[in-house]
Formats: structure tokens, sequence, C-alpha cells
DNA sequence: TTATAATATAATCATATGGTTATTTGTTTT
DNA sequence: AAAACAAATAACCATATGATTATATTATAA
């Protein structure tokens, strides 16, 4: 890959909220509303956040009803050269929230 | 490692110059004056980049004399998750600036 | 069909970034 | 010691970036 093309990729990865969200999407998928509370920033924020990965095509986005679930590209993070497994695991941050309800402004986890 | 500091390096990572000097780097140690007439900005704007670089622990810096030689940290690059082995080679284009001595800026080449 | 929920977009703002020119610092050469 | 070379630093400027609030858009629920 050319230079340009990996640097802009690396650029929308090198931002710390929006790497804790891929570390995020390397546990499950996730919709905007469930970003929200983990950042403590708006929600337009996370949805420009959201814009910029997925313009990198490091991210995909489908949408569910209401909600639109981002998930990774895994084939672009091998082309990228770059190992996800060196990102801290989530899981649990990821329980935490959904374990406090209270504090969660979607009702995405009461679907379930 | 965590996001913040990860998001840091990949920072220093993301732009098209640096990320060449990477590049660039990867074939042999380069110092400043060589590598001003690969990119055709000013001497103080790559001191900059490199300043950026050496910053986040990705290249290593030594005298040599007149000049300062920076070198990858393969290290830093392992740690980050990144395979380096995703930029294009550029050995030829740092044997162009060789042999075209007249757009080199610096006598480095003379000394060999 | 009206209200509500989830997301995206627009307008705005303060700070970061990457470049410039001018100058200083360090090293070698004459 | 003076001149020349290599690199770093300072001061400055235009653009990019990441946040905000306000407003649209899209889809479900009442």
């Amino acid at each position: 890959m050319e230079f340009e093309n990996l640097a802009g990729k690396l650029k929308a990865l090198s931002e710390p909220t929006r790497l804790k969200i891929i570390g995020l999407l390397k546990v499950r998928d996730c919709c905007v509303c469930e970003l929200v509370p983990v950042f403590g920033i708006s929600q337009p924020a996370i949805s420009k956040h959201m814009f910029r990965l997925k313009s990198a095509g490091l991210v995909k986005e489908e949408r569910r009803g209401k909600w639109v679930f981002y998930s990774l590209n895994k084939e672009a993070f091998k082309e990228l050269g770059f190992d996800l497994s060196v990102l801290p695991d989530l899981t649990n941050e990821l329980k935490a929230i959904e374990d406090q309800g209270s504090s969660v402004q979607c009702n995405i986890l009461e679907q379930a």
C-alpha cells in the first residue's frame, strides 16, 4: 500500500477515543448509543469518530432497526499491518456498562 | 500498552512524510541532510519530524561527527503491533538520491 | 399520525499540526 | 581563530482536528 493511503488509515487509528472504540469493537459490535456513556463525550462527537473510522475503511456499519451497529473490518487491519492483539481487552469495561444500565442512555440492552 | 500511549505512537507514524521516513530508515540509517532532498521540504521541517519520531520512541539518534544519524527502534514497532514489512521498499529511491549527488545538499556521500 | 429514540449533519470554537524563514548551537575544516 | 557545514530551536502562519450545541433525518412505538 502507498504511504499516503497507509498514513490515512493510521491517522484514523491514532486518536485515543477512536483507538479505544476499536478495542471495544474487538469484543463485540456496538452502536453509537452504547459508546457515548463509555467516553463521556457527546453523541455527535462519537458519530464523527465513527465516520472517520468508516471513511478509513477500518469499520463497517449496518443498520439494525433504530440502531446502526459498527463492526471491525479485520481485513483492513491486516492490510495495514496492525496487530489488534496489542489492544487491551475491554470485555470487562463493556460488561460494566451493560450492568449499570442506569448510565446507559439508550434502550438497546432492554432488547435482549 | 495503554490506549493513550499506543495512540501517541500511532500519531507519530500517521503522517505521510514521517511514514516515508520510516520506510527510508528501514533501508539504512539516514541523517537529516539526506532526507531533505527526498521530500522537498525545509531542513527545519525534517528536524521537527525527527523530533516527533524520536519523542514517540520510534527512532533512535546518534551523532557521528557533523551528522546526526537516525535509525529505527525496531523493538518499539513490535510493541506497537505494527508490521514494518507493509511499507514499500525504498531502496531504489534512496539509491536515486545517492546517484544524483547534485541535488543532495550535504557532503555525507563524499565521505564513503 | 404523532411522538420518541437513535443517528447524522451543520455551525462554531479552541487547540494541534505542519509548514515557513531567521537564528543559534555544535562540529569539522581551513 | 575563522569559515563552513549540519542540525536544532524560535517565532510565526494557515489548515486540520476534536469538541460543543442546535437541528435535521430516519426508524420504531404509541
